[in-house]
DNA sequence: GCCCGTAATTATGAATGCAATCAGCCGAGA
DNA sequence: TCTCGGCTGATTGCATTCATAATTACGGGC
């Protein structure tokens, strides 16, 4: 097991995570423009290093390059959306399947751990730390899944979702229903049903997806900022 | 519909895309070591741009990048086929499923063409003609599927799968097989059976995969050059 | 007063230069 | 003879510099 050799890290990779971490936050915004020479100069480096990490953030999809004209965060629309949680409910589903195959006592009891940590925030009513655990779940069902590339996939359009903020679990009710899908997901697992943990799961992630829509239609209450 | 004004393709783009020819043309081989500067010196550019698009090649998986050590295209194993090949039936399947959809008389007419063009070839038994005109009518089906998500996962991974030497077609009968299996794709497009189009297109995909595992596992007759 | 053309400014794109690190080689010592 | 240590050449990584295109500001004309 080689750890790569100590800690070779690139310095565009450094400044790539950093920018994500922005990104992720809020801190940059779709849409926002990225100034390289203020970037490169808050971070003490050169331009070179922060341009190669906005090519690989560009091909990630998190930014928007336009050729002279500068970096962009990507937006992600509507129709993205729409387009893209189908897909992700085929591979996730796909996963919770393989999981659900795979899956030996000490890897369920691992899930278990999880969910019982999902119960407990939402019992405590605290939507970042439910957020939080909930990705924790899904991320745990991947590696489960024992496929590097369903793995990749998932995290890839898992990533651009991030740009979108996560109001989903806001909409009234969704959390309680979110929680309902998961222990029914849970519950195929633990009994090895592959075929149930697989259409559960891609159910759950469309569910999701209306939530959000749902959301987005309706008139805001006191929405942004 | 503006062409985003004109051309304006960045170097690094361009320097990229003519990467990607070479190593899909296995001129650069998986495992070999991509020296920076005698290619710079070759497209007569500096390092910079090279680098970037480096980079953006690595993103896509074709190259890996060793910190310090330098850039090498990326070698594909037995195992990360038996991983893609699920995913990318799982993808296809959908994308079928999707164009049988909503295909219209139009679009039928375009898969019918391309279709014939694929008997054409399977006769005159151009093995590398047969192998583009069949990524065609891959392309268009995922066109036709109007999901730009869905269509770039299955070109991430077709991408890498292209890492690979495409041997499978030259398995005994495997030519005839994925032509009929084509043949039965079509007609369910043609009959508006989407289902029937996905459950098909799926098996398709992992008998090819089933096709290139029996050539590894074979001894091979006079393979390689 | 508004619009258009031109000049100045600013940002991006690419080239060059320099420092740090790694690989290979040679020699010394066990 | 084999192994360990230091040296040298080569290569990567980053900074700096230069060129070019786009944006803005200004002035003249309509």
């Amino acid at each position: 097991m080689n750890l790569a050799t100590i800690a070779p890290i690139a310095l565009y990779q450094e400044v790539a995570e950093r920018l994500r971490q922005r990104i992720f936050a809020h801190e940059l915004k779709p849409g926002d423009w990225i100034d390289e020479q203020a970037v490169a100069a808050e971070y003490g480096i050169s331009r070179t290093p922060l341009r190669e990490a906005l090519k690989v953030l560009a091909a990630e999809g998190l930014v928007t390059l336009k050729p002279r004209r500068g970096c962009y965060v990507t937006e992600i629309s509507e129709r993205d959306l729409d387009q893209i949680f189908p897909v992700l409910a085929l591979l996730e589903g796909r996963c919770a399947y393989e999981a659900a195959w795979n899956a030996g006592a000490d890897q369920i009891r691992r899930l278990e751990e999880l969910h019982g940590q999902l119960e407990e925030q939402a019992a405590g009513g605290d939507l970042d730390r439910f957020f939080e655990v909930n990705q924790a779940f899904h991320r745990c069902l991947q590696e489960l899944s024992g496929n590097r590339w369903l793995d990749q996939m998932i995290g890839d359009m898992r990533r651009v979702l991030k740009l979108t903020r996560h109001r989903s679990l806001r909409s009234d009710g969704r959390l309680a229903q979110s929680l309902e899908e998961h222990r029914a997901i849970m519950a195929a697992i633990r009994n090895g049903d592959a075929p149930l943990a697989e259409r559960l799961m891609r159910e759950h992630l469309l569910s999701g997806r209306d939530a959000v829509a749902r959301l987005e239609s309706a008139p805001r209450p006191a929405a942004a900022a």
